[in-house]
DNA sequence: CTGTTTATTTGATAAATATCAAAGGTTTTC
DNA sequence: GAAAACCTTTGATATTTATCAAATAAACAG
């Protein structure tokens, strides 16, 4: 299980013996059944969560109506962004869909690591990148196209999300309401 | 000037001597007069920018009309994220808007020496998360807030760059028509 | 199964914003 | 300082999406 982990940040940035070795020292691996939190409101988030399997839902509140920010499947990586870098309380709560299994690290320890190790450090450049640019492409989508372009490039992109997915949870996260999704559906 | 450019750089992170020394063998600064591109279209990004003095504005075109992504302000940092991090021909564009000196600060080379050097790398890490953030809340204003609103809001953090850029600018960097932003500024 | 909760669809109407067209204002330029 | 270029406002109308209300459909618990 650490190994495909430790494999899938090789792939991001490069990694030596020894970065292997510290990054094994700080990490935790946690069973979270269905339904649980990997993250709650208002702790502060302090790791970067990867799931080994299962799936998770990230959301928040606002004024009262739950808005779903993003989803995080098997293999990929979620966390607070402003909770983590700021370390303040989390509005972003990170909840389990399915049963999963989750590789926590840490993120002080990972941070003092990465001072004295620059494959940490370079391998944290690189994601922090990549989230980046997510976002920004993120805004572009949002920006630009309408809610049935969103709708149909999420369905081109990430179908297995809709499949596993209420639609209540898509339409806040394309930051439209249900029904107006439940229309865009019945064109297509 | 490259004082207080290190003055900048060590608020966000700190910065010993020989991180200070490294950075200063690294950059460039150049006088660019109004009107001029900082970045040019189909360009690689291989910089970071730093306006020392200035103004600048970041733009794209989109269905053949520009869009205006952002502004640089007098001792603000800018550049293409896509550009810079996949090192692709940029679509972003970075234009003075008024008589400026920009420092550039090198890519390849920082990239080099972030790996020997941790200040740099940790520079690197907290410059990226502080763009995180700034991306994170800006979907959150394009996403739940009325084109009014988001006027208001930059109004309020940023009212030099509404009295420095022609309303159509400001217009597409809200996500908005010109005509809509017209009745908007009626209306307050 | 069967009732109960939860999720989805449908309908009627309202609000926000875009689009197209044109009229006024400002600056700039020679 | 007059013409041209550019910027901003105004008006009429169309489109997209939200809102409120209700009807189905699907999932779930006992």
């Amino acid at each position: 299980m650490i190994d495909a982990y430790l494999e899938i940040l090789d792939a991001f940035s490069p990694l030596q013996e020894e970065a292997r070795a510290l990054i094994e020292s700080q990490i935790t691996i946690k069973d979270i059944p269905k339904g649980d939190f990997i993250l709650q409101e208002g702790s502060v988030c302090n790791h970067i969560y990867f799931l080994h399997s299962g799936f998770a839902r990230q959301f928040y509140y606002k004024n009262g109506k739950e808005i779903t920010e993003w989803f995080a499947a098997s293999k990929e990586f979620c966390f607070s962004i402003e909770s983590y870098f700021h370390q303040t309380p989390s509005k972003l709560m990170i909840q389990t869909l399915e049963d999963s299994t989750v590789i926590f690290l840490h993120r002080d320890a990972y941070m003092e690591l990465s001072k004295i190790q620059s494959d940490l450090s370079q391998l944290a450049i690189k994601m922090f990148a990549e989230s980046l640019v997510f976002s920004q492409r993120r805004m572009e989508h949002v920006l630009f196209e309408s809610a049935k372009e969103r709708y149909v490039h999420l369905l081109e992109t990430k179908p297995n999300i809709i499949q596993k997915v209420p639609l209540a949870h898509i339409a806040s996260f394309l930051g439209i309401t249900q029904e107006t999704l439940s229309r865009i559906r019945g064109q297509l």
